[in-house]
DNA sequence: GATGAATGAGGGTTCATTCAT
DNA sequence: GATGAATGAACCCTCATTCAT
């Protein structure tokens, strides 16, 4: 029972995701149970209200961002690939999504600590590209950090698709 | 009476145009009437529903970006500097609702005429740019267009700041 | 319509008292606005939220125990015949529905005005009526109001059926 | 194991009553398992549904009443003096929420062959008081008893205070 | 037997739209 | 033509009840 309460938690997030990712984050709680093959009931016994299950879907996906995140900054190559790394990464996740889920939930303190230490890791992965040469030493970390999220934010995203290549050109030195 | 009706459907339209742009896209018919100072029943006679409101709001905005794009590229001055001028004016619009506008107006031929006649200009712009030699010849103009959007898309953005340099430093030639 | 709107909202008021006198204060508003043979959005139209419709029955039900408290008193007769008429007129009124509306509309400034207007008047008229000679001088007004409260919340009740006269009997001198 | 059943029975009731005394009959089903440190389903293998709990609390409760009226009526004492003895024992019990619950399971009839009980015994020492000249004769038992519900019906209510002093001095002879 | 997850009807509320004035 | 009252479908959420574990 416990083995299927979870389950069924997880199909919600992952049925929300797809459906927001599809048509937006206004598909309502009715919807996502449908399509979830479940009544709403069960929705509001995992997320006791919407914003709860918004919460919940952020979570899950920035999880996803933070972990690779940390393991790809972790790692001993050069900066610069790794930064590419990261962006190749990215747009597999549905970043436009995220960004309004996190901006949908601006009282949540998980999140807002996720989404510092990301931003922490990733400004602190750019100072080091930018100490190695590799990147365009005269732009502060943290606005290439959201020059990059616009390069990935994008649907159908590529490292190597023209915009990604042309904001990368523009920061490689 | 004919000029009083022409100028309550200019009101609704400028007053919805200043809501969405502050509160987003979801205001009520109410009260969009409400801040135009006059009754629902005015605001539906001159638009028959919510959609016809939308596009006339998307006409009257991707209007503005018509006239001075075609103003644009019809000067007589290098073709980089008639791209900056674009940008620069862009900045002023408020082209992420535009943009919300469209893909929430996609039956509405006028406004697919207007949209493909702005990106026709833009991307012929582009071209005598690449053939002028001052813009980056290897990235097909229609991706610039988008590039640019990108660029121009966000809140505050001006063709001055970090984000827009590196994206026109990486296309210049 | 201003007159259309008025009678609306009267008639909604008087069909919510009757519902609840019915049947409790639990009417759902879909049911109140099918009785009244309106749809729901008329009832939100005219009152905000459930509370409200609560505190304007309320308003309604008590102005009309208000009035006729205030006419009792201001009138040129022996006080204990006042009182007499004051729970005639009481009898008539859904009392016990008024005190659950009060009890349920804590924070409306103006209903704790009129409770209080009430009190203070009767509270008056009975220390006159002690004063005179005709009422039990050893409790306090405050009290027998609450007392002459509980004879006269009671459905079906009369100024001479036995729980009024016996009530009545210990009051007198 | 029918001890065990038995006994989560008993804390059913009592945890139902307790809760419903402190924040009335609206409390869900949910919160009287969880108070009772139980599972809903184990509250509904004891009661069929929601009607039966309330039928069961009330028998509960009237039992008790039950139970010490006999007891009181049966003493060898002076009528008016058991009936005092009965005012006292009442205020200790939920008479208020007992109402509402009988008021609520008008279809029960052990509770309502208890209630007649109950009444009927009331009745007959009213009647012996009448006769004993300790109590007004010339008001219906059945009346009486009406009245003292009402004098007794009250939150806080006591024996002692101004209320039930100036009903019971309105029936003493 | 006990547990608590799942269900869905029903309640409060909003809002695009219609229509009487 | 303008107004704003009326309408009802749709949304979020709760809770009595059922049922798989």
């Amino acid at each position: 029972m416990r083995a299927d309460a979870r389950r069924n938690r997880e199909l919600i997030v992952t049925t929300a995701l797809d459906l927001f990712t599809e048509s937006g984050a206004g598909v309502s709680m009715e919807e996502i149970a449908r399509a979830a093959g479940l009544g709403v009931g069960t929705l509001y016994r995992h997320f006791p209200d919407r914003q709860a299950l918004l919460e919940a879907i952020a979570l899950d996906a920035l999880g996803r961002l933070q972990t690779f995140t940390r393991a790809a900054v972790a790692e001993d190559t050069p900066r610069w690939q790794v930064l590419r790394r990261i962006v190749e990464q990215c747009v597999e996740l549905p970043l436009a999504l995220i960004k309004t889920l996190l901006a949908a939930t601006p009282a949540n303190p998980e999140l807002r600590e996720m989404e510092h230490d990301v931003n922490a890791r990733l400004e602190h992965l750019l100072g080091q590209a930018q100490q190695e040469g590799t990147l365009r030493p005269d732009i502060p970390p943290r606005e290439i950090v959201e020059l990059l999220n616009v390069a990935v934010c994008r649907p159908g995203a590529r490292v190597d698709d023209h915009l990604t290549t042309v904001i990368l050109d523009g920061l490689k030195r």
